[in-house]
DNA sequence: CTGAAAATTTAAGTCAAGGTTAAACTTACG
DNA sequence: CGTAAGTTTAACCTTGACTTAAATTTTCAG
């Protein structure tokens, strides 16, 4: 899985824990660990809207991307 | 919804058409449609990993955002 | 114009997985 | 210690991503 949220970084710079970020934006702390350990397969926009504005950046700044040969595949599992 | 992918941008820069970019991808035309026209509300991973890779892009490219006030509430609705 | 390719839209359906609550457990750290 | 923060597992609920099919519309070279 190529794609992450990338989290951490965002909240060091805010001084934030991830715990006030989840009640900042109604995210459950669950849901934000599964983000941090890069468990979760994708987000809805709802989601990533809110954690854009709770830490005021773009999604691009927290989906990481690391290119990978596999994703130019149609047919590719997973 | 403030989020949406934006697909048009980075599909005129490779001179390719959204349909090719489907059969590419591994993705249906109508999906292709419907995220053009922002009426999707979320996106998985795999999805997007394999659109940057075909457009030699970054989900940050790919996704737009402009900042809403409501975004920051926890209880909004969508 | 004309016709074919490209794109959109609607409809019906599948099912993966986003997100929740609950609860127990493990790390920091003053 | 003891408290706050973070993880993890499990059971659930619900949304909506994505599909196929088919009809319609837009686009545009010739």
């Amino acid at each position: 899985m190529p794609i992450r949220v990338t989290l951490d970084a965002m909240l060091a710079r805010r001084g934030m824990t991830a715990r006030e970020l989840a009640a900042q934006v109604g995210l459950s702390e669950t849901q934000m660990s599964l983000f941090r350990s890069g468990k979760v397969r994708g987000i809805r926009f709802r989601t990533l809207a809110r954690l854009c504005a709770a830490l005021e950046c773009t999604p691009g700044e927290l989906l990481g991307y690391e290119f990978e040969a596999t994703d130019r595949e149609a047919g590719d599992s997973d």
